[in-house]
RNA sequence: CGGGGCGUGGCGCAGCCUGGUAGCGCGCGGCCUUUGGGUGGCCGAGGUCCCCGGUUCAAAUCCGGGCGCCCCGACCA
């Protein structure tokens, strides 16, 4: 039963006036999903029809890959959490039972998988398994975000993996990333898979499935037969002009001009004819100081995994203390041990002089001062890829990750098995998540026009919109009546019936909003032609279906 | 966590500066009208003005505190 008239699914003719994202926008005024607070969203029975396509998606992707589906809970023991080294995390809801037993709420499932798989395994012979769930996820992040793209509860798709060593997991890894392809392109999404980062914590590979998109929180860097995370892309630069070398560095005077942006105008140079140098904090290393060329951007994660270690930008005071003067230190003579990024070329810069008020110019790394050469920029349009092509940056939502993640968790927790020489083992997993309603909002933010969403069909809530005309009781309702019935017939509930009392423009403008893939307009005029008339959302292609072969009509619209 | 903004019927907003009657559009209910692009008319319902405290004869409005939400940034295992 999907007749409009009795169907949860309020639509708004304005967007909330907070929202931002087009996907939010939408979501909210098609009736798709309502906010009960910061993060939190529910889905509306549009909304989660939808959500529950994708999921139908997922189950069969997942199934056919030989990964069996099982459901673990969201409220855990937090001795587990400390066992594995996350209980520290800050996004982990920490609460406590009545009786004052610590308890999270999982912000995903290694640790209670790793948990089971610890005590079932104990053979090679049990090995490989892949597991997953479709279950909530509860995060306290720092910032949620448009609408639904970044919340603080949500559904995941999380598989896990087992494998007896390497090998295994690399065979694991293909699997989810053959089965993540034919998802992302089931749910008519644009996606780019990308070499992404693997944290600190380690583990031995990592890729990261992006949709572009205006709403995307993160940058990729995509040329042909390239493409990563801008956190982690690595490429050739765009050349800089840089002066003539001189015999030794010269002082020149640069009252007052402590940045980048004040000296080179000052000096007639170019940014990128500039060094700037950074002084930072590394975790049990102490003060270093980075090297970046003028018009560069330091990467802090690039930095992060070349120090292999956490740091911190030293501040003002640690500055002085340490190194020189702010806005007037250089290499040159430096306290601190130095790391030039590797884009700085052979050539004579101009940098501090570690001395207020006066820079040095004809500075050459080498013969002036000694380094670390570190690969540490943030790459920039227009770069050169390693494959030759020049790069470009899009930004995206993360829709999907798949996780190299080894013995992360097995050693921890415990998780070993006997291999054929009775030595034990820990056991080598991997982790793979997809967010279903990234999906959604992903596809809406790819395809949607001025007058609302354009569904793909297989994650449409409903693939027809039938629109009757006139009101109950008139010719074109006893026609759209009986359409109706035929098509439940054929498609069940695939079928949303507009059968209110509304005027024309309104049941149309709402079809569009809506969205569904094909549009069934039943009114007078068609009628007195013998026809109904079909529309695709997509093309916005007219098709005149005599009213006898109307659903037979309609089905071919649908699987073509 | 840093910066900015907002909180007034279901939605979008005005009123606040300069204290005294809470208003507009849309939506909602009824009747009529209209039925190929949010039709028109008449009538009507609906608000603890985010919360607590203070000032005052009187607070949506002024003061203090708190809460909530949004945006930018940081963060995002």
């Amino acid at each position: 039963m999907t007749r409009f008239s009795q169907t949860f699914l309020p639509t708004l003719r304005d967007p909330p006036a907070d929202a931002e994202a087009i996907s939010h926008k939408l979501m909210v005024r098609a009736g798709l999903i309502r906010q009960l607070g910061a993060g939190l969203w529910t889905y509306l029975p549009a909304g989660w029809r939808s959500i529950r396509k994708v999921e139908g998606v997922l189950r069969e992707e997942m199934e056919a890959i030989g990964c069996q589906e099982m459901l673990m809970p969201v409220l855990q023991p937090a001795q587990l959490w400390k066992e594995s080294g996350r209980y520290a995390i800050e996004e982990l809801f920490k609460l406590e039972d009545r009786r004052g037993a610590e308890m999270v709420l999982a912000l995903t499932h290694e640790e209670c998988l790793t948990y089971h798989v610890a005590r079932e395994i104990r053979s090679y012979r049990d090995l490989p398994l892949m597991l997953f769930q479709i279950q909530t996820k509860e995060r306290d992040e720092a910032r949620p975000r448009a609408g639904v793209l970044r919340t603080r509860e949500f559904t995941m798709k999380d598989a896990y993996s087992f494998d007896r060593d390497e090998e295994g997991l690399d065979r694991s890894y293909g699997l989810q990333g053959e089965a993540y392809a034919r998802i992302f392109d089931r749910c008519g999404l644009r996606w780019h898979r990308v070499e992404s980062d693997v944290g600190v914590m380690g583990g031995s590979g990592a890729h990261e499935y992006m949709a572009p998109c205006a709403a995307g929180e993160n940058e990729v860097a995509l040329a042909p037969g390239y493409a990563a995370n801008v956190e982690i892309a690595s490429a050739e630069p765009q050349p800089v002009e840089l002066p003539a070398p001189l015999p030794a560095p010269e002082d020149v005077s640069t009252p007052g001009l402590a940045t980048i942006d004040e000296v080179a105008p000052h000096l007639g140079l170019p940014p990128g004819a500039l060094i700037k140098a950074l002084p930072v904090i590394v975790e049990g290393r102490g003060t270093l100081m980075v090297l970046i060329r003028g018009d560069h951007r330091l990467n802090e994660i690039k930095l992060r995994n070349a120090l292999g270690a956490e740091f911190r930008l030293a501040g003002g005071e640690e500055i002085e203390a340490e190194v020189g003067p702010v806005g007037y230190i250089g290499p040159v003579g430096a306290k601190v041990p130095v790391l030039k990024d590797a884009a700085i070329a052979p050539g004579a810069y101009v940098t501090g002089a570690n001395r207020l008020d006066t820079h040095l110019r004809g500075v050459e790394p080498g013969r002036d001062f000694e380094f670390e050469e570190v690969d540490v920029r943030t790459v920039e349009a227009g770069d050169i890829a390693p494959g030759g092509g020049a790069i470009e940056i899009e930004t995206a939502i993360e829709i999907g990750n798949i996780f190299k993640l080894g013995t992360r968790y097995s050693v921890p927790l415990g998780a070993s098995f006997l291999d054929e020489s009775g030595t034990e083992r820990p056991v080598v997993m991997g982790s793979y998540g997809i967010g279903p309603a990234r999906i959604v909002a992903a596809s809406i933010e790819q395809r949607a026009d001025d007058r609302g969403i354009v569904w793909p069909q297989a994650i449409a809530p409903w693939r027809v919109h039938l629109v009757a005309l006139g009101k109950e009781g008139e010719p074109e309702r006893e026609a759209a009546d009986r359409i109706y019935e035929d098509l439940r017939a054929e498609i069940g509930a695939d079928v949303i019936y507009d059968d209110r009392d509304a005027g024309p423009g309104e049941k149309l403008t709402d079809a569009e909003l809506l969205g569904c893939p094909v549009r069934l307009l039943i009114g007078r005029r068609g009628l007195a032609d013998g026809i109904v008339e079909a529309t695709t959302r997509a093309d916005g292609a007219d098709h005149r279906l005599p009213v006898e072969s109307a659903v037979e009509g309609t089905l071919a619209l649908l699987d073509g």
